[in-house]
DNA sequence: CACTTCATATAGCGTTGCTATAGGTGCTAG
DNA sequence: CTAGCACCTATAGCAACGCTATATGAAGTG
């Protein structure tokens, strides 16, 4: 169960803590966990990487490398937004697929100090945003929307991995993003309200969807269906 | 340096816990540090809280009453949308008064692990974005709308508390606010490219409907009716 | 008074991150 | 060849951690 003796400890010692945190359920790894394993014992850890901490980040930049590479590894498809979207949905994947290493880059937040991590992932996503304003596709500074978008990127990731594996739905992830990417975007066809009618009640939304159902031929609903929803409908607004 | 001794230990370890975890500077707070500030010995605390998590959850459970107080001070507005703002605002007021606190409550995220206090959060934003959903406001049901919404609002938070006091930017939040409130609402038409305008104007009333419905305990329709309506009715808001 | 129940204290277990100290190894200089 | 010097690793152990088996006291009830 221990590693090849070959290698030399610091890699070993970087094997093992990457092993034991992408296994670990969560529960915190133990240095003394991690140096078993690697088959070396404490004083040499401490030599090489200072302390727990450092030998964390230094897990952590590998993790990060390998970040950056699915960040990039996709070819800039001409379409910046679309790679931006790509980007939100790697770092997604990437979150979910090793959650520990994810929750240390990301999660492991302490006041004022602000992890390097995050400003990389910045920047990554900054640069491509420049692209998408030099096409006039948004109407926001790339620096802040690259701010704004990977803020949200990082709380739809924590949530889905806070979340039961039997009901994680990804579909928060990608309307998350559609959402931050649509705010941003140049290409919203803005105002043109469709019914700014207000004062909506059960009656009016009721007559509202009955005549919008009846105009559209939503394939959502079998025709009997449609004819008893369409009763109970006329039900609800003949009411009161 | 210690408590009233005439409270209740109960009420000292909770005093003190809260204390020390307001006061700290991010580094873990120990549970010999809680008990001798308490005035108390360790039994006492297992007695009344179980572990240590179990006293910080009913730290927690006091911030959150605070949270939610703060949630429901203000008056509604009558505009929901503009309530949902003041929420998220609040919020982020809340992680950066207390950011400790705040970390407690939203930032230790575990994998598999969901914080109780999430799904509270998001039943209370949940709560405003459906008066929005029956005035027909939004164009999506309002738990998605929540959870996206607060997965951004934690999101941001977190970038907040993370980033130096002396160039935290509050803009960050505003912009996200508005960029999330914005691609959520009916009063931008959205992407023409990706859209029926008929097939939307179903899905708006729907989720209008839907909402109006759960809201109103309407008795026109029988409860084995209303569920099979129901149904029908996320079949339909949820398609597109 | 006897008895139960709840609440607190004494003392200590096992584990944690980390280190003072010392010893072994491979290199270069004389 | 050997002496000296970095460099690296091991032995052993410290202080602090979360937590608990057990015992003691106080308060209420028959």
């Amino acid at each position: 169960m221990s590693f090849d003796d070959q290698l030399p400890p610091k890699t070993r010692l970087l094997r093992a803590a990457a092993e034991l945190l992408a296994n670990s359920d969560g529960s915190p790894v133990s240095t003394r966990q991690i140096t078993k394993l690697a088959g070396v014992t404490a004083p040499t850890l401490y030599h090489h990487f200072g302390d727990k901490e450092g030998l964390f980040d230094a897990v952590v930049a590998a993790g990060f490398e390998e970040y950056v590479a699915g960040e990039r590894d996709f070819a800039p498809s001409g379409e910046p937004l679309e790679d931006v979207r790509r980007m939100w949905d790697n770092h997604v994947r990437f979150g979910l697929t090793q959650p520990h290493l994810y929750l240390v880059m990301f999660g492991n937040i302490r006041p004022e100090s602000r992890p390097a991590i995050v400003a990389d992932a910045e920047s990554l996503l900054e640069e491509m945003l420049s692209k998408a304003a030099i096409a006039g596709q948004i109407n926001v500074p790339p620096r802040e929307a690259a701010r704004s978008i990977l803020a949200a990127n990082v709380g739809v990731t924590l949530m889905l991995i806070a979340e039961p594996l039997e009901d994680r739905n990804l579909e928060l992830s990608t309307m998350t993003r559609d959402s931050m990417i649509f705010a941003v975007s140049t290409e919203t066809a803005r105002g043109a309200a469709a019914d700014d009618s207000g004062k909506s009640s059960v009656v009016v939304a009721a007559i509202a969807l009955n005549a919008a159902l009846q105009a559209s031929h939503s394939d959502q609903l079998s025709s009997s269906e449609l004819k008893l929803f369409l009763e109970w409908l006329h039900r609800i607004s003949s009411s009161s």
